[in-house]
DNA sequence: TGCGGGGTTGGAAACGTTTCCATATGTTGA
DNA sequence: TCAACATATGGAAACGTTTCCAACCCCGCA
């Protein structure tokens, strides 16, 4: 035989209550705390302990119709964004005696709406981010009245709660940090159009650009994928960008490991990062501050993020409106940025 | 009214049979391809889609005593390389249809029989990674007959399947290229005591050390606990250690982070790496290659560990014996390790 | 015309729990 | 001594599926 999930010697909550010579409602109140006769209660819990009974998940989130469980839906678990999110709802969630669910949707709807069939009465709520799924699409495949918390997604357009940091005006402040220490021409490594996190800190570029009465050409806007190879891509271009005359001093790279492939091009191409150019990036990956030189780049709160969502869902919202927040994202100054000389 | 899991509104097979005017049995076959005509077959359908119904995951995993599961338990998801594994886990399991329930153990055992305890009934098969508590605790609280991998597990002692990485072996081949660029006093930044990986990579520092006639003394062991923290830490020690006559040349640190967090305070104090000391370290976690000077580190095959677990599971395993399989460890020569002057 | 058989369908049991309701037992107060 | 009541327990329904089995219909063939 092979190996298999052998129902056969599964111990039920029946064969406690046969060896303890009580009916199974007696061992379902004994166990979880109702009210039962005191020696009837330890009887119980001593067979039960004797014949390694556990009962079974499925069955009482069946009849309980909760399963303590949380669903997660992220693009991917590359890198280090994703899995700080999913390290925050851990934490969380498993405070709450909850566990977490946890699916991919490489950013296509198809598998997006797969994933959230399957967790339909597997999960009590929900933690989606899919930056290239619109919420209306969401909405359409998500069980009516499931609790439902949206990351970094549009506030408009939908009845879900929704959870963002500040990509807009982190980027802003980044860019304002830039100008500040002299440089006028910025560009922009920016992330995949249609993703609404790149977009975020598209938007937050040109304001920070226009808060400082700064322009800068089309062709400044460097496009991406938030991928290290990505940044190396750009890199180059940046590069040739960088030594024509009238070029930019300085580029706001809009994800920190787009940064590190970019200024290890920079680097390999004998422009030295902050000398030559000043770089400054949005995440705050763990590893931004080990990496040399150190990034300087705005903390993207994403352990926040996580655990923010998982406390929202443990909560019962009763308000009318969905709840809407948007966690602060603070510029982390480190080597990468300099004084334009 | 609070937000609420709303059973009310949730469409069920019956709904779907009393729109469509058949009984229940008929529309679970006709929606899971079971012997219908065809005329009704497309009825249930039409009215299935039109209703909006999804399956109750967990009703159907109670009767079908499978949940398409898979349950994960690691003992942290911060840094690189728990998230890796769960990576190589996800892809895999995606492709089966399954989905991932995650948990972590915080290398406690009262944890990790909780977190057990909670998913019996809830998955079909479970991915276990738990180097401070050894096999016979697991198979004490695993759920009889449910089919289980260990990952880096001692393979004596017990029933499971276990899937390594050679952490002894890529640990000697570290030492060993240590060795051969001419260093031959060469310190450890070891994990912590009792963690089987920690123990593994040590016996293979060993290992090395023997194979080319090499001795350390006992003070050249330097205990961490594989945070960038700890690399910090040890990092002082080492280099009061490498100013010494006689001290260290290179050192073999026990994992990337330790040893990222070792080079930036042997940088500190004006050790220059590789100038002065060499450093080998373990992991090839994504970002050691993009740190400066990138890492001349071991690879441990994180996402091949996770793919393969959930490749083992979705088989099922006919043999008498448990599988036991070791994943090569194989070293990348970067930029931390140059021959001795 | 009657009978056997394939193809469809419905009914009901089962999965392992929790929870509601009724019953039995013992205790208190009049 | 008996009614009223609290306490402890058992029985059964329910959760939403799947699957087994029986029943049905219609057809072809003897």
């Amino acid at each position: 035989m092979p190996t298999s999930p052998n129902r056969s010697t599964a111990v039920t909550i029946r064969h406690v209550a046969d060896a303890a010579g009580v009916a199974v409602s007696t061992v379902s109140r004994a166990l979880n705390g109702g009210v039962v006769g005191e020696d009837t209660a330890e009887r119980v819990q001593q067979v039960a302990d004797r014949l390694g009974y556990v009962p079974n998940a499925t069955a009482r989130g069946l009849v309980r119709s909760r399963t303590d469980a949380v669903g997660v839906l992220l693009p991917f678990l590359t890198g280090e964004f994703y899995p700080e999110v999913v390290r925050g709802l851990d934490q969380t969630v498993q405070q709450q005696g909850r566990h977490l669910v946890l699916s991919t949707s490489h950013n296509s709807p198809a598998d997006t709406v797969q994933v959230l069939r399957t967790m339909h009465g597997l999960v009590d709520g929900l933690v989606v981010m899919t930056p290239a799924v619109p919420p209306a699409e969401i909405a359409r495949v998500v069980p009516d009245g499931l609790p439902t918390v949206l990351l970094n997604a549009p506030w408009e357009g939908h009845d879900f709660d929704v959870l963002s940091t500040d990509g807009r005006g982190g980027a802003r402040a980044a860019v304002e940090h830039l100008a500040d220490l002299g440089h006028e021409r910025i560009a922009i490594l920016a992330g995949e159009p249609g993703n609404q996190d790149a977009q975020d800190r598209l938007d937050g570029w040109r304001d920070g650009l226009a808060a400082r009465g700064l322009t800068a050409p089309d062709d400044w806007i460097l496009w991406g994928d938030f991928s290290h190879e990505a940044g190396v891509a750009s890199g180059r271009v940046l590069a040739d960008l960088v030594r024509q005359p009238g070029g930019p001093t300085a580029a706001f790279v809009s994800s920190d490991y787009m940064a590190i492939g970019a200024i290890r091009t920079l680097l390999d191409q004998g422009l030295s990062v902050p000398g030559a150019v000043s770089i400054a990036s949005f995440d705050d990956v763990p590893s931004a501050s080990f990496v040399n030189p150190p990034l300087t780049t705005v903390h993207a709160s994403t352990v926040e993020l996580g655990e923010r969502a998982a406390t929202w869902l443990g909560q019962t919202h009763a308000g009318p409106l969905p709840r809407r927040e948007r966690l602060p994202a603070r510029l982390m100054v480190r080597a990468t940025t300099a004084p334009h000389r």
